[in-house]
DNA sequence: TGGGTTCGCGGAAACTTTGC
DNA sequence: GCAAAGTTTCCGCGAACCCA
């Protein structure tokens, strides 16, 4: 299996710059400040879908009759920048409706973990699951898990949040406290999200490995989350640009068939941009031949032959390994492990 | 040893085809 | 046009395997 992308040293790549001098932040109320939209930068690899059309316009309107009521959230990281973790669209709005400058809380100490898992949660709080597109779903449990694997859930730093947010809503305590209680394991995960595992499983590996090109397709419910996460054994990016590109200028439909058929020839190392198409348009519907050598069936007459049924497949194994062993030596043959 | 991954299989639902 | 039969698709389960 191919390594896992390692996110948390990509972003310490993107974090390689000289820092620029920063104006103060003004303070206003309650750790609440007010600072330029041009001192913000958009959380890194943002996978969250931001406003267009008419809801970015309703938000511009709404912005310019009441301003920003809920304050931005800033990551303040140690080489003095300012990141959002929440509040892409109202600094985006923001600045269409005219204004430079908006209300953000600051947050500071924060390790990279602790950053996702507030885009996450300030995103969920937001919007359901259910209303999340497809990619944001798989992005979400994708982060959500290796934040949980790597550090354990901050529930204290969810509750923080939740107070920052909501000062005047004491429902949202509850919300969380009965959040927090699914911590821990990917089966509690998956109960949170109201998944079941595999489905979670599937998620996750989607998140992980499905490249920008089909997942735009999985967003455009061209395929299921079944597909998809077949489609994502495919690790070499190009090949799955192909398959979206081929998908794209021909209107394919890959179904768990192909979907099935892709993944057999890349294991083989078979997959060419012929047979993508000759997978995608029905001509080749068979796997290829596979590279790993296929189990062999002995006849029960054969078995009978020499083994007793009292006899369990291990110890019948067994014997036929020796039995062979000794077959070989016998012949000076050569035996290939 | 426990948790995670992969694979194959089966059930349920959706869809298509066929016969009347 | 409608019902029955057949086929396809999707999802979940369980077993086997892998790995730390």
């Amino acid at each position: 299996m191919a390594k896992p992308r390692v996110l948390v040293e990509d972003f310490a790549d993107m974090l390689k710059f000289e820092p620029e001098p920063k104006i103060a932040p003004t303070p206003v109320q309650g750790g609440i400040v007010e600072m330029d939209f041009d001192l913000m930068e958009s959380f890194p690899n943002h996978k969250f879908k931001l406003y267009q059309g008419k809801q970015f316009d309703d938000m511009t309107d709404s912005i310019r009759l009441y301003g920003i009521l809920q304050p931005l959230l800033l990551w303040h990281t140690e080489d003095d920048r300012y990141i959002i973790l929440s509040g892409h669209n109202r600094r985006n709005c923001g600045k269409a409706a005219g204004l430079t400058k908006g209300p953000v809380i600051i947050k500071e100490n924060l390790t990279y973990e602790d950053a996702v898992l507030i885009v996450i949660e300030t995103n969920l709080r937001q919007r359901s699951f259910s209303d999340m597109s497809q990619s944001e779903r798989a992005y979400c449990l994708f982060e959500h898990y290796k934040a949980m694997k790597s550090q354990g859930r901050r529930n204290d730093l969810i509750l923080e949040i939740e107070r920052l947010m909501n000062p005047q809503d004491s429902e949202a305590f509850t919300t969380s406290a009965e959040i927090s209680k699914s911590s821990g394991s990917r089966s509690k995960l998956a109960e949170q999200y109201t998944l079941t595992e595999d489905m979670l499983a599937k998620y996750i590996r989607v998140g992980e490995y499905l490249d920008t090109p089909l997942m735009e397709k999985f967003d455009d419910n061209q395929f299921t989350i079944s597909v998809a996460n077949t489609l994502s054994f495919i690790l070499d990016k190009e090949k799955q640009q192909t398959v979206a590109s081929f998908m794209e200028s021909d209107n394919y439909k890959v179904d768990g068939t192909k979907a099935d058929l892709l993944r057999s020839y890349y294991e083989n190392n078979k997959l060419t941009d012929t047979t993508i198409v000759q997978i995608l348009t029905g001509e080749k519907t068979r796997k290829p031949k596979s590279n790993k050598p296929q189990p062999v069936k002995i006849k029960p007459a054969v078995i009978s032959k020499y083994f007793t049924p009292q006899q369990t497949q291990k110890e019948i194994e067994d014997v036929i390994d020796k039995a062979l062993a000794l077959y070989f030596e016998n012949q000076g043959s050569e035996v290939t492990a």
